[in-house]
DNA sequence: CTTTTTTTTCGAAAGGATAAAATATAAGTA
DNA sequence: TACTTATATTTTATCCTTTCGAAAAAAAAG
């Protein structure tokens, strides 16, 4: 039926492993028979087999990724950092939304282990003790993208998403509100805490006392921003600043304003965390926390094939660099 | 070193062919027998290999997914509708961008072969006769995805874009503008055309000779709706309506529009297409074709699922309905 | 208690490559 | 020319399953 390395050999009059040799583009063979082995595929058109020659090798250049939902702009960008990488290493993935379920998260990671990845890149919001586990006793390398475990036990690559908190949220209170709200996303992961931590520290150096009520909890999508600004709006006397913890959420929470009179930046301030795409599709513009998401993706899949090829890796928990892009939702 | 079936039926005393059906739910085995086997695969903690399964079987429970962009917005919801179904049906997908680029999508379409993937979904713009070609002669079923080919002999699921086209324009035409602009995508592609065609048919029908200054080529990004908003105010007389063919150049072009003092709709009517997330993250919200992305996917993948199975199909080439969805940006 | 039928289980052959050891050929050196 | 050394090539085993015909065991029938 299908055309084999086996097939080959016979019709070029050499062994398998010539033939092997020449697709592999070992330098051990003879110009020669390089040519006719070379010849003798094109006639036959002769496609290798990856899956046997995984099975032989095992090694199969494939990684997996888990990833929490693809049609998420953050989590795609990311996505497509980790593929050109990926690609540029001659590895291709497979790729799986987890939707943050943790039952399909392993259950997803155990089907990656099946397939024979050769590693595996995970993002996901809580990183459980199962999680952990299972990551750690993985027979390939693993890899999170901008996802924290508390552990620090699994290789990362991350921001330093207390840090970035502090700064917009100092920001926004340098601009005059002593105590701006926090609008943050209702997972319970390590990287909300960090952003948290950031907000109480720069309320804290400016002497205030936390008030939780402005703390709101939003889900992850537009409408909750929305959603979020009406809630802001009945606090009596509410700040003239609010920090979202995503970009996705900070439009929400700027056309919620709008939508009921409000002025933005000059009845209130927003700040946005991610520079998405869309912090500069909106009017006015999204001031914003950088994350180069696309970064975090390459940069991972980068460490990941170092891990893969037995390289040496002097830091494992990778921080990459964070900023403030100051754009028109801020004074 | 790695746990094998064989380790299970030497430990469980059993054939390796007896522990496979157990591994594969084969109801021809004694309870008592798939007790004993199933406890010594936990208690050996074996894993079965996804590789050495698809030799044997010639089945890898793959799916090869080959998209332009997976971080536009509109690519990343077909992703997700084509995951979704292929989870349903136990399938992964192995996912790569082309960028479009016509090299690269056609040494992915072989890498995908190489990978023994069990089928194949494809989407891009371009579809050449090298493109034909390679999918027409290829080893597994093929699906094409918001994606046409020409000669309409590959299974494909897409809207009908014409007609889509020309309702939109339509609106435009009966809410008072005799010509509105179209902002197009500058790539050649057959559902570009076929949306050109729709407009021009509803031009014609309100006997309008087609002015091609109002047939604005774009990029794909918001930058460029932008820009091409510019170019629209520079046309003198210019009409009070605009057609985009993509719901990011939509709101690149009401930005650009508002930035210049216009308002929409009043000054300006602008219709989307697509009707992604980002039509309700814009003010006014975005009027916009409804192209159902996610079921796309979904359905395409799960046409492709039909094929694998060998069932049969009474159409290849699927259309689905497309509606207008009326919002702000529309009078 | 045979014989027949049905249900389980086994053994061995693929499946299509790679890899390591062994052999053959070519080139270099004394 | 004979002997090393280096370069090419072949041989054989292995990777880990599935699959299928055959054997064994169990159940049903006579």
């Amino acid at each position: 039926m299908n055309v084999t390395i086996y097939d080959v050999a016979r019709e070029a009059n050499v062994s398998m492993a010539t033939v092997s040799r020449v697709v592999n583009g070992n330098p051990n063979v003879k110009p020669a028979t390089r040519k006719k082995v070379l010849n003798t595929i094109e006639r036959l058109g002769y496609r290798p087999n990856a899956v046997a020659r995984g099975l032989a090798s095992k090694k199969t250049t494939t990684v997996g990724v888990i990833i929490p939902d693809i049609s998420n702009i953050f989590f795609s960008e990311l996505a497509r950092g980790i593929d050109d990488i990926a690609t540029m290493y001659k590895y291709n993935i497979i790729l799986s939304n987890s939707d943050q379920n943790k039952e399909k998260e392993l259950r997803l990671i155990n089907t990656m282990y099946e397939k024979q990845v050769d590693g595996l890149i995970y993002m996901g919001a809580e990183i459980s003790e199962e999680h952990v586990q299972q990551l750690k006793t993985s027979p390939v390398p693993v890899a999170l993208a901008a996802t924290i475990d508390s552990s620090e036990t699994i290789p990362s690559v991350n921001i330093d998403y207390e840090q970035a908190a502090y700064e917009a949220t100092s920001i926004l209170i340098e601009n005059g509100t002593k105590h701006p709200v926090f609008v943050t996303e209702e997972t319970n992961s390590a990287v909300n805490e960090r952003k948290y931590a950031g907000y109480a520290k720069a309320l804290k150096e400016a002497n205030q006392e936390i008030n939780e009520d402005f703390v709101i909890k939003a889900g992850l999508s537009y409408e909750s921003g929305v959603e979020a600004a009406k809630q802001v709006m009945e606090l009596k006397d509410f700040p003239k600043a609010i920090f979202s913890a995503s970009d996705e959420l900070a439009l929400g929470v700027i056309h919620g304003l709008q939508d009921n009179g409000l002025r933005v930046p000059e009845d209130v301030e927003v700040i946005g965390f991610d520079n998405t795409k869309l912090s500069t599709m909106v009017r006015p513009t999204l001031s914003t926390v950088v994350q180069p998401m696309y970064d975090i993706g390459a940069v991972a899949m980068r460490l990941l094939t170092k891990f893969m090829n037995k390289e040496t890796v002097e830091e494992q928990n990778v921080i990459l660099p964070h900023q403030i892009m100051k754009r028109n939702s801020t004074k």
